[in-house]
DNA sequence: CGTTTCCTTGACCTGAATCAAAAGGAGTGG
DNA sequence: CCACTCCTTTTGATTCAGGTCAAGGAAACG
């Protein structure tokens, strides 16, 4: 049984989301923490100026609301991007559950450096790498977890727009439309509208930061 | 009091950390988590090629090692920018106490949340603003954790780099430097190597970003 | 259908990177 | 204490990636 099945087992309620409602908003007290079981949800920071700054895209089998466990207040909006569906772990009844088994707890942390380390390595692709670099990275990282979810890592479909895509990757979405058609013409891949086929992961991987390792390798 | 003499024994390892020298590197097993008793530490991620992203810059009080509790290895490596001192908190020691003590499994849970929002807060940093609303909100920022420490928000002495600020913030060295070169004309603050001094907090924090609440505000 | 939202493409501009040079400090050894 | 090197910082000149502005076009939607 593994980590997320054990999970749901604490999981007694659902919650059906239509596209563009919300789950939870910025300011809210945080009950529970969320699985998302089917569909897609952005999460997003806002400011007191309405200034957005999208934090994450969230699959099937990915957890939202575990930012706000220290304040006991979400720091940021919840939004599902299409129908989908999320299981509830109120708080409570996880803080309950946990006093008997253990495993809880240690589980949760898992999540929680799992999100620092997914942060982290977000930083990083906004503080150092150029916008060819970042859109790459953002289509192979979204081909990985959708073949982890035992889809096609070749061909799928963007749920989000192109705005979305390049506020998450600090871009505009002008950029990020032109990099799909260039991507397109060197042959990467095929993309209508939001449908996208990737034809060159191989040159995308390099594309994405990569590259550099393998110069270096070269070198010696 | 029990829980106290406990709490101590948790911490009761200390380590010198002389100026440049590593408190965790990456793909070292995570044994412990690090709370800074005195100096500053920076923590990077490094990928396969040598690219650096600086990660956090610690002061007193501040924790290191959360990144890395998913899978026992540290993502990133933490090194001391001047000779600091942590205290160490073993995760086998923290789990058994944590056993009788559920307050600190919670306590644990808001640390690692707060990290996370500080991450996303950098993310909105680095994807939404502009090179000087980055420098200036560094700048606010390191001032309101030194005030809460009992230092001066004004006067405080910068322990990195105009590199290591670039990196961390997403821009070269030469652009930083630019800046506070700027902000002195300005009158904003002075500067003098690595001594800082603001005289013009209000402004600096419209600079950072904050203005445009300003404006709307304005507007109505 | 018409309307609206999203996407693409072009022309132009600008903020920050890059390249280059010099100057200021800090540390070292004579 | 000075001369030396090394490292950091500053500043200038130039370039360029990506932003901004603008206009059409294509899907999606009621």
């Amino acid at each position: 049984m593994n980590e997320l099945e054990q999970l749901d087992a604490l999981v007694q309620e659902r919650i059906r989301l239509p596209k563009n409602s919300t789950l939870f908003r910025l300011g809210e007290p945080t009950e529970a923490i969320y699985a998302l079981r089917s569909g897609s949800l952005k999460t997003q920071l806002e400011d007191a100026s309405g200034q957005v700054q999208i934090t994450s895209f969230l699959l099937p089998g990915e957890i939202a609301g575990i930012d706000g466990l220290q304040t006991d207040i979400h720091r940021s909006h919840a939004i599902a991007l299409e129908d989908s569906e999320v299981c509830v772990m109120r708080m409570d009844d996880f803080d309950r559950l946990a006093a008997e088994m253990p495993i809880l707890q240690s589980q949760l942390r898992r999540l929680m450096s799992q999100e620092i380390a997914r942060s982290h390595n977000l930083m990083k692709t906004l503080g150092a790498l150029r916008s060819e670099q970042r859109l790459a990275a953002f289509l192979l990282n979204l081909s990985e977890r959708l073949s982890a979810l035992g889809y096609s890592p070749y061909e799928f479909i963007l749920r989000m727009s192109r705005e979305e895509i390049g506020n998450f990757l600090g871009l505009t979405l002008e950029t990020v439309s032109r990099l799909f058609s260039r991507f397109a013409r060197e042959g990467l891949l095929k993309i209508q509208q939001r449908e996208v086929m990737l034809l060159d992961i191989e040159t995308l991987r390099i594309l994405s930061g990569v590259e550099c390792a393998a110069q270096q390798a070269a070198k010696h």
